[in-house]
DNA sequence: TGTACATCAGTGAACGCGCGTTCACTGATGTAC
DNA sequence: TGTACATCAGTGAACGCGCGTTCACTGATGTAC
């Protein structure tokens, strides 16, 4: 137990504690300016390891980049997942949708930033990923709507909804990373984006019940 | 008329048309990697003028940020605007906002680029004012929504209402972007966004007047 | 109109700095026997 | 358990490069007379 004094564990524990650190300082300095504003010896500084040091772990900053959107995404696929495990009545899906993206934003709040800030700031192989990554997420939760609506909806109008739904919930993520930890403003955010979220879900459902001809 | 070759015009018309050109550039060149990661050298380089000229026209990048913020919050309060000029019957208030933002967004798409990218990844200052300007078109517009809405709506509603809105505006200027010039791709994000403002603001009309008792 | 002077947009050399990347290295941890 | 060797995460010097910013300058345009 006593081995070494700061570091502890085995050589393969202490290198990934040290991918983690990369990925972590990486995760929180490009907060400041986006990824593509972010210098490899920025975050060397950060962790405390010397710059060629990164090189043990990553080939390139865009491949540090790339897993953090795996990550960024896991967070935000767990908000459909953990809406999805949670069966409940079409009204008490609202409520529970909102209660979950909230506790996921709260915790996750920098993976959510750095999806909305890299989808149209990163560097473009990032900026790919979160784009490609995005789409992917709108169709699961196109599928999960399906499941909630029916047949009564085309995949089209499912797919459209699921758009607005997941900008939302980036722009909710957004707006409570600028509330800066203020709770009074973060709590504000939440109440608008539980309201926008009944707005938009109650709103898609009259809508499409009233127009069933094409579009103009 | 042809008093000298190249540049023509006089002193002060020429300066002029260097700062235009270097407001043109930065906008153009912020479009990978966003202002944060544009330096003055490249701006001065695509302007065909040496790096210290630049200084003869802003005091610093982000002086020159801060304008192209005016520039293109000019753009978005314009759809704002001409949306307000062409009054017509409630249903039709919907398709025409439709047709003047995408008219907008495919004349001034690198400005509503700008707005969505420094939003979340500019430079602190920059950041700033977008958000700052992202809040008053936000109050604008939730004033034009009062006189659609008449007096059924609290204020606090039509806020929340006004931030879905100006959210989507941004999403689809967004999207247009990655769209890339396709237009096959583009034509399905401008209907995208139509469908979207419906379910939006015909949701909003439903649930507001569902919804009068005071949310949990 | 012509001349003498002022203005000032753009020049070009120079600076110190942080950057990404290379390379040979060190020395603690891990393994084979 | 003890020894000899292999592994490899992290080191530190070095490189060439683009950066922002300073400074004294140039020479065409503008103005006063």
């Amino acid at each position: 137990m006593t081995e070494t004094e700061v570091p502890g564990g085995t050589r393969v524990e202490r290198k990934e504690r040290t991918r983690r650190a990369i990925l972590d300082a990486a995760l929180r300095l490009s907060g400041d300016g986006g990824l593509s504003a972010l210098s490899l010896r920025q975050v060397a500084r950060e962790v405390g390891v010397v710059p060629t040091a990164f090189y043990r772990h990553f080939a390139s900053v865009d491949e540090l980049g790339l897993t953090l959107v795996d990550e960024s995404f896991a967070s935000l696929r767990g908000v459909l997942r953990d809406v999805r495990q949670g069966e409940s009545a079409p009204r008490e899906v609202i409520a529970r949708s909102v209660q979950v993206l909230d506790e996921h934003v709260r915790v996750h709040r920098e993976h959510f930033a750095f999806i909305a800030r890299e989808r149209t700031a990163g560097p473009p192989a990032v900026r790919r990923a979160v784009r490609h990554q995005l789409e992917l997420v709108e169709r699961e939760l196109a599928i999960d709507l399906a499941q909630v609506t029916g047949s009564r909806w085309s995949s089209d109008d499912l797919r459209v909804l699921s758009n607005l739904i997941v900008n939302a919930m980036v722009a909710t993520a957004e707006d409570i990373l600028a509330a800066d930890g203020r709770p009074a403003v973060e709590a504000e955010v939440r109440r608008r984006a539980a309201t926008q979220l009944r707005m938009v879900v109650v709103g898609a459902l009259r809508w499409r019940s009233d127009h069933t001809d094409p579009p103009g």
